[in-house]
RNA sequence: GUGGGUGUAGCUCAGCCUGGUUAGAGCACUGGGUUGUGGCCCCAGAGGUCGCCGGUUCAAGUCCGGUCACCCACCCCA
């Protein structure tokens, strides 16, 4: 096999994209409604921007990052993740200086050079969501509703658990790290070697460890969250009453522990035991130094992402039937002259809106027929030398199998209540979906 | 980077253990059964460097070695 993708970067084909589509849709429609705005970015930016905003000693900056030099020798890197670049893009353009509060969201591919598995890629699709200028809790809260209400819309949710807590921030952190390390030490025969390494680069990584010596050794470590000053733990427990205050479920677990160097304070993960080993489907946290680093006015800022394959694959899982591409209107006909008026009337109709689709090759009825079953018309349209003769068509209802002889004039009216590309989006399965 | 699994038709797989005619099935595709009518059924057709390279053998899809790719897992993450 000599022609082939990328390792880890996939083709998205026809027959899965009407999926993709419906669950982009869906994010576009809560976003917008609880007022973001979608922003685009290169997918490319220079090298510094990902090193400064997602920590230098990270798994993403050290290892992971496709890199390369431009033609002038500056150092340029496709996006590893979307958060960097729509800071970059709101310090470029002062938006701080326009309104107070950016609520902004993204959609698009990023890249990394990890080992490929099951819901992992090299190339992905992310769609994240950022909050630019609050610090309130409120925020906190709607934006992780927000992620949760997403999941709802598309009906997937029942395979997910929200998990929240916070980090504390550049007072209460280093003092607990501290804290951590001088417990671990005195613990090293204990660790596996992972986490003698992660003593070293990170140790608050030692607890997310699998390993069942480090998982017991965790239980007695002392927690982030007995750990936060006055301000942060005031901030986390505001958060969990707003969050409850709207019913929205969620399980604390301190032993969150993030890829990004960025975050403070809270910080969320929404994960699966549907996926196996990938078991994270969205994840955030505040960023409320990160603007300020990157060269901005001091901005705190909100945000998460999604992974959306991994969301598509609980998506087939919960809704296992195809999505097909629908056409209302399938145009057979026999003969050339029937040819010609079949092509001006599927013109007419798709001016109208109406999906119509035909064939090309001259084929008997039969195998046209057979096509508009699979293509899954409503209608078939069917024009002979007869009906030319005649200026009638047949009207086939293919799911009824009844037949009506009607005038040329007559089609656009008589399809045009039963069927439009309007309708056909707001189809039962998708209403169902959203009732959900 | 490390470990395990899998590579045979467009897709899902059987055949390999125990080497031996033209390498099979289901689905999908094309045509026909109905010279102008879909789905179900029946018939026929098309579709294969058996991942690649080498070795053993009279003979390799089958045994052996290497290699590549994909999948899953570790690490890490969405």
């Amino acid at each position: 096999m000599q022609i082939k993708s990328i390792r880890g970067f996939n083709d998205i084909l026809p027959d899965k994209i009407k999926r993709w589509h419906h669950i982009e849709s869906t994010a576009k429609e809560i976003l917008e409604l609880y007022g973001f705005s979608e922003i685009r970015t290169p997918v490319i930016e220079f090298t510094d921007i990902f090193a400064r905003s997602l920590g230098t000693t990270t798994d993403i900056v050290e290892k992971e990052m496709y890199t390369f030099t431009d033609r002038d020798g500056s150092s340029l890197t496709l996006r590893p993740e979307g958060t960097a670049g729509v800071v970059r893009a709101y310090i470029e353009h002062a938006l701080y200086s326009i309104s107070p509060i950016w609520k902004l969201y993204y959609m698009g591919m990023m890249f990394r050079h990890e080992r490929p598995q099951k819901g992992r890629y090299r190339g992905f699709y992310q769609i994240g969501a950022e909050l630019f200028g609050s610090k309130d809790p409120f925020s906190d809260a709607e934006v992780i509703t927000m992620l949760w209400r997403f999941f709802e819309a598309i009906g997937i949710s029942n395979y997910l658990t929200l998990e929240i807590s916070s980090i504390g921030d550049d007072r209460c952190r280093p003092l607990y790290r501290s804290k951590l390390i001088e417990f671990f030490s005195s613990r090293k025969d204990t660790l596996c070697r992972d986490c003698l390494r992660r003593l070293q680069q990170n140790p608050i990584r030692i607890l997310d460890c699998k390993q069942e010596g480090c998982k017991q050794l965790t239980q007695d470590a002392p927690s982030i969250l007995d750990n936060l000053c006055k301000e942060c733990s005031e901030h986390f427990e505001s958060v969990q009453k707003n969050l409850q205050n709207i019913g929205i479920n969620f399980a604390i677990n301190p032993r969150i522990v993030r890829g990004l160097d960025y975050y403070t304070r809270t910080v969320f993960e929404v994960t699966t035991k549907e996926l196996g080993a990938q078991n994270a489907v969205g994840a955030g946290g505040r960023y409320d130094k990160l603007v300020e680093e990157l060269g901005g006015p001091p901005t705190p800022a909100i945000g998460f992402a999604i992974g959306m394959e991994r969301v598509v694959l609980l998506h087939e899982k919960a809704f296992p039937e195809d999505f097909k591409k629908q056409v209302d209107v399938f145009i057979a006909y026999i003969g050339s002259e029937a040819k010609k008026k079949a092509f001006l009337i599927a013109d007419q109709l798709r001016r109208n809106s109406i999906a119509t689709e035909l064939d090309y090759e001259d084929r008997s009825l039969k195998s046209q027929l057979k096509r508009a079953d699979k293509l899954g018309a409503r209608f078939t349209i069917i024009i002979g030398e007869d009906e030319l003769k005649q200026d009638k068509v047949k009207l086939r209802n293919m799911k009824e199998s009844t037949e009506e002889e009607i005038k040329f004039e007559d089609i656009f009216p008589k399809l045009k209540n039963t069927c439009s590309h309007l309708s056909n989006t707001t189809s039962d399965f998708h209403r169902n979906q959203k009732a959900l």
